[in-house]
DNA sequence: GCCCAAGCGGACTGATTGCTCCGCTTGGGG
DNA sequence: CCCCAAGCGGAGCAATCAGTCCGCTTGGGC
């Protein structure tokens, strides 16, 4: 690929980051190539569609998040569990661009960090900082539910997703009183990310609402 | 107002939550009148626009929702806040439709259930059953996290956010371990809600992903 | 420095959407 | 039962968007 391929290259997925984080999801292509400061042939000479566009940026963020995930497996006493939360919540609070495709979809990097995660949660209950009833699937409920927070709130409050994530692991502390209803299986979550997610999205500008701007208008 | 109109009015309404629920808020409108079993020209004599359908519908989730609250207000030793986030968690579930924008904007009915919550959880904090350091803001928090679990796991596990409602309620529960981070103040709520949302629809049909098929096509 | 394959910009296309318009139908008061 | 205002259906309109095409430009191997 000519060196000026890839920086264009480059310079779509940047754009692409701040336009959706605007604007969301619905955000057109052109509106990308414009801010990026190339044209649309360009754009799809570098992506295939403006799906794949998407999927690259989900890509970064998976990757980061796995990574993330074996840094965390480096910690002691079983501490890696909680770093790693935090340090995803904060990566996800400044990638906000692609956060409704984010957990969706049946993106094979998706399953791998799914297993680093599981990981992380046996140590944190080896070492009896984390309830024992805690499956893995319920990181998964976890995930989905500092995305909701995070694109709720987006740029408006980028930090309320600390005292959210406080009340969680709060919660993932051993106690005597049970959860009430019994964990997702595997096949469960497996079902709910391989079903097909929906074109918005969700729009929505990063997703759905709070974040950016109506849409430009 | 006719009958016939008021009955039309109707099934458009049931429609749209069900279109919604299906194909998220950016299913087409002549979807909704198709399933409704209306033309167009009926759909927008009565209502103005997509848009103040979409409001109908967060309209009507609201008002259950306050209901609930008084309804919740009426439980005996501070046990109503719980009682009150079973009861409208399920009810959001019921109602998948609307979910990307049930907590956006700045709807006064918005507020007035914000106002009901803060007294269930003061009624809850002087029983002892919630820890002191929690604030109205933090289930503002706590909403939107699990309406980001709703949209995510959508029809597939309808039950999925009762364990992690479970979750939340342990985190919530008095202990010695303060929270990390300092919760929201009512002000930044106030900016985070009152931010229009962006078109998503993010997203979204429904919302962000997971619940139904891909937009239909 | 030459040269051409690779890259580029942006007008154009077809599909989809929210919404309007208009001629026909009908509920229900008198 | 009559009658007409209110209601209705659906074709049509303007705007928007993802994706294509084509003639011009340029990076970089030789």
């Amino acid at each position: 690929m000519r060196s000026d391929a890839l920086k264009n290259r480059e310079r779509l997925l940047v754009a692409a980051g701040q336009v959706f984080e605007e604007k969301g999801l619905e955000a057109s292509v052109a509106d990308v190539a414009r801010v990026a400061g190339v044209g649309m042939g360009t754009f799809y000479r570098r992506f295939p569609s403006k799906e794949a566009l998407i999927e690259a940026l989900v890509s970064e963020v998976l990757e980061a998040t796995i990574t993330m995930a074996e840094e965390a497996a480096e910690w002691p006493d079983g501490t890696g569990l909680e770093h790693f939360l935090q340090a995803v919540s904060a990566y996800q609070a400044a990638h906000l661009g692609c956060l409704p495709k984010l957990w969706c979809g049946d993106h094979h990097l998706v399953q791998t960090a799914r297993l680093r995660v599981a990981e992380l949660l046996a140590d944190a209950q080896a070492h009896g900082l984390v309830r024992l009833d805690l499956t893995s699937t319920d990181i998964s409920l976890l995930m989905w539910s500092i995305r909701g927070v995070l694109e709720t709130t987006g740029p408006n409050a980028p930090e309320a997703w600390q005292r959210h994530l406080d009340l969680l692991v709060a919660g993932m502390r051993p106690t005597d009183a049970a959860l009430g209803h019994r964990a997702l299986s595997q096949h469960q979550v497996d079902r709910i990310l391989s079903k097909r997610d929906r074109s918005v999205a969700r729009a929505a500008g990063g997703g759905a609402c709070g974040g950016g701007g109506e849409a430009g208008q």
